[in-house]
DNA sequence: TCAAAAGTGTTAAGTTTACACCCATGA
DNA sequence: TCATGGGTGTAAACTTAACACTTTTGA
């Protein structure tokens, strides 16, 4: 049987894949991407989008999450696959199919990682350089893809701290849809999604009066989603 | 330059990619699943999702029409990737990638090429058979995609005659959402969509009456997107 | 003559939007 | 003392949902 197969595929094409990868993060009432300094290879120097080959034995999605690891020192992200990018001449120089995963990780967890070298950058999203191959094309699939998904699940929270305050889940928002939110019926709805919990404790940073903290509740997010039904 | 990518690429593993598509339709008031009877190697005998082998030289999208085609005869559908089935044991004997498509046909486009041959069945989709390896996530992730799409744009039409009645287009968005509709309330919403132009033909098919055949306006579809914003 | 689908408006309920002022505090 | 962000409620506009009967005609 195994013989079999290998006598039917033996004529078809084999193809390298690499994992490509838009990391978002949001502070200074942005979104921003990582992007990372090309070391090596024809594309040296230049700015692209964390990525890496996939190997035998290794799950497609567990690859990217390899990969991510290897660049941020991050673990249990989240990550959702956007799609496969396989145009012939993508890549000039070989056939490369690339899968295209987007990332949200809260940039506090990520600074130490990110002072110990210097060849990444957090760039705003409307500030993205414009890179080589069809690189801006997969940030705005990203984009597109992660603005969906934060309409049909909070994952959006990802990008903030464990602790955020009103104001800066209003600006998530907004900068996410890319649309200015009223701020008394945004606070309305917050108050309506109960699974966003309101602690005793205040944020001094960000303003003189100080801000009561939330945070997100995964028990009371599924008790949420059942009582929706 | 050729050479170093080469080399730098020489030790990394390379995949056999396979399109596979999940091809809907809608007719007898059921959205409808195309499967394929295997005719070689181990999953002889069952019924698959149409699929075939990424060739060299071939964009990945265009790999997908080409094998759609050869299956059904048809060209120029609408088709959309979901995403890529990587798991290293997906396929027991290869490692084989799969990218998976959707695509809507109107099933009497395809009716002819279908009694030429029995190896293909439609399936209701509440009544699509075990199948072997993922496919039946993927019809899931195919039915979950095409479903979203069709909220965002009438894409949905394409599983329906080009002359089609109001009760036809109710069913159809029944199906795709699993929720019946208001008869009343549904017509004030299509006739709101005025790119689903009312034509002077009747159809004596489906009611003794007789009911009026619409049909999408592609023109009007780019006007009414022009105007909502 | 009757079964089966076609066609037709109104009202209540719910949701969304617009809007302006006082509060607390650190610099 | 003032600049900055924090915090609060209501009413109008709009959207969605609920609802029942008459028409036509082929079998």
């Amino acid at each position: 049987m195994d013989q079999t197969v290998k006598e039917i595929f033996k004529d078809y094409p084999k193809f390298y894949i690499v994992d490509c990868c838009v990391v978002f993060s949001f502070f200074n009432d942005s979104i921003h991407v990582l992007l990372v300094k090309q070391d090596h290879g024809p594309s040296i120097g230049t700015w692209v989008l964390p990525y890496g080959f996939v190997l035998d034995n290794e799950d497609i999605d567990n690859s990217a999450r390899r990969i991510l690891a290897a660049k941020t020192g991050l673990e249990n992200i989240f990550m959702e696959q956007v799609r496969c990018f396989g145009e012939a001449n993508r890549y000039p120089y070989e056939r490369v199919i690339a899968c295209l995963y987007y990332a949200l990780i809260n940039k506090e967890d990520f600074d130490e990682q990110l002072n110990k070298s210097d060849n990444t950058k957090w760039f705003p999203l409307t500030e993205v350089p414009e890179m080589k191959y069809d690189q801006n094309e997969m940030i705005r699939a990203a984009v597109t893809r992660m603005r969906y998904r934060t309409m049909v699940k909070p994952v959006g929270l990802n990008m903030l701290p464990p602790l955020f305050t009103m104001r800066q889940l209003r600006k998530l928002v907004e900068a996410i849809n890319n649309k200015p939110r009223d701020k008394r019926n945004f606070r309305k709805i917050v108050e309506e999604a109960y699974y966003i919990e309101k602690t005793m404790l205040i944020d001094k940073k960000s303003s003189k009066r100080g801000a009561v903290l939330y945070r997100f509740n995964e028990k009371l997010y599924e008790q949420y989603l059942r009582e929706k039904l």
